[in-house]
DNA sequence: AAGTAAATTGTAATCGTTTACAGTCACAAA
DNA sequence: TTTGTGACTGTAAACGATTACAATTTACTT
């Protein structure tokens, strides 16, 4: 069913058709009237693929979203976010998922770029900056998410994420305790290393020493903050805090303190980062820094948005705050 | 960049290009070299949107997804599932989100049939039923996941509903329970259907009685698990035990249960469907009959692939077994 | 009635590939 | 030398839409 057989069944040109079907220029009344009958009639379905040929605008339609674990609630709630401004906008997302494996995102960058999407929301790796520096000066519309590789020129939107590891650890040195041990994300990448420093400003603003074998890394996996709890554990003086810096460690964590039968908050005290939706359900419930997932991907998406409509204005930042959310997992509540 | 350009800097024609591209044919060994060499310095992207329109095969390198909730953990998995198959050929995935929603869920699949790609994975909502039909009987390639709508002939990959909920409901009859709630999920829903046939023949086999009372609708979200129990907690005579449905629905039980003070096991018994990543950090542990969501995901792929190459084929609906996975959330464990 | 501007519609080129078909070339056989 | 045969390579026509430009019709003025 192609435009041509509308056009012969209605008795007008393809370019009438095309028009009515813009609903643009001026059609006719009754023209336009006939031809959008035929084209119900016949059940007609506009072909994008030839369409995005023929029009060389970013109008495509499609939104990429690329993401590093589409398991992670987290990023469910970016991709929520994303989708919901994208669909008020008739586009619809094609999404890929890295694994935070470097190759394959820049096979899925690649695939987008074939695909020519309008433009690309990404959640970036480590080792394809330079990749992205090229994207961006070719004038592809691009926003990062979540996390910024130093020295790009190019949209973000991320959260504050030395303020939300700061307000975490505060609370637990508010509380009384001086050996915090952390689980860290992964090495190098940006909002990793702010969290990081977020824990050793509030630990230095209190005078509480930092030491080595406190700190830990986990790599944003279930195993990795399972892994990294035990070695907390098993140090000669084990800590009396654990600052998770994600939610998949804190479930791991949490996974190795039930096995080794460590309470919570009277054993150890726990603090999480980002605030997942079992997060309330657990026992005691987690106190945790929750980040505003689902705005993050409304804003990247408006963001882009405003990219395609404006491929020359300035560079965009922009950073979110985070909400430090108490509950009992690090006692010190009213009962 | 296009393949016009490559030709005109190799010497040679556009023909020869896209046949050392699509390394198919016989080009000569140093021709294609040539070619490849300027495809490399060039920097040359192909661009599939023009692929396709001349391709009349099913070939786009896009598979649609299509889903009711990208924040459920479950669907998640089955995301990934997918996503690997796809990966592993090349695909690209196209996912949308519908919140159960008709509308919104038509509207995508028209987008997909309009973005021309090889063939969608569907989690179907109620009431298009007809307009699927009508896609599979126009040939397109169409697998149904998770749900089945009736009397409807197209290829499905869903899980033993009915035996699922059956050893649930079992296991709490075998712990001595015989006021036994349910939270179901959305009524006309294949899935919801069968569990609650499951939980039905579990009692019926156990001579216990089906009280109306205990018998809730969650709607498959968090608020209505929440809302289901509060209703079972507050009738005349409360269960001893309760089966939830699906995963989020046991969230919104086990807020309202922590809410009220109700602890598990000792006050009631909970058993929930769909073992998601956080279930074994509950406290204690969650009791849940686990379904393969990354499997769904690998075989309805694998079966829209293969739909692909065997457009005639006969239909196939595969079914996938579920575990009961016994942790303590139901008692009766030895300590 | 003729002329003119405005409104509507049609013609045909174009987007970047793929591919049927045709053409070229080298070399072996007659 | 001519002819036949592969092995390559090139030419040009699609694919289905959009749109500049041309053509036609309509409406209005004088």
């Amino acid at each position: 069913m192609t435009i041509k057989e509308i056009a012969e069944a209605a008795g007008v040109s393809t370019a009438t058709v095309s028009r009515v079907l813009n609903n643009s220029d001026k059609v006719q009344g009754k023209t336009a009237e006939r031809v959008l009958e035929v084209v119900e009639k016949l059940n007609y379905r506009p072909d994008h693929v030839a369409r995005r040929m023929r029009v060389k605008t970013t109008n495509s339609l499609v939104f990429g979203l690329v993401i590093t674990d589409i398991e992670n609630p987290f990023f469910a709630n970016v991709a929520k976010g994303v989708e919901s401004v994208a669909f008020k906008n008739k586009h619809v997302l094609m999404i890929c998922n890295t694994n935070e494996d470097p190759e394959k995102e820049k096979f899925f960058l690649n695939s987008m770029l074939s695909e020519k999407v309008s433009g690309v929301i990404l959640v970036p790796t480590t080792g394809n900056a330079e990749f992205y520096d090229k994207l961006v000066s070719d004038g592809f519309p691009l926003v990062l998410v979540d996390r910024h590789p130093k020295g790009l020129n190019v949209d973000t939107v991320a959260i504050n994420n030395e303020e939300g590891g700061y307000k975490a650890v505060k609370r637990l040195v508010d509380l009384g305790h001086t050996r915090i041990g952390i689980i860290n994300g992964i090495k190098g990448l940006s909002n990793a290393e702010e969290r990081f420093h977020g824990y050793k400003k509030a630990l230095n603003e209190a005078g509480v020493p930092i030491i080595d074998e406190l700190i830990t890394y986990g790599n944003y996996v279930e195993s990795g903050g399972r892994k990294a709890t035990e070695a907390l554990l098993t140090i000669n003086e084990p800590p009396t805090a654990i600052f998770s810096t994600n939610n998949l460690m804190t479930l791991g964590c949490l996974k190795e303190l039930y096995k080794r039968k460590i309470s919570i908050p009277d054993d150890i005290a726990l603090i999480g980062f980002d605030d997942s939706t079992w997060a309330e359900a657990l026992i005691p419930p987690l106190t945790t820094v929750k980040q505003p997932g689902y705005e993050l991907g409304v804003n990247a998406a408006e963001l882009l948005i405003k990219r395609l409509n404006n491929p020359h204005s300035s560079i965009m930042n922009i950073v979110l705050n985070t909400e430090l959310v108490i509950r009992n997992s690090c006692g010190g509540l009213k009962p």
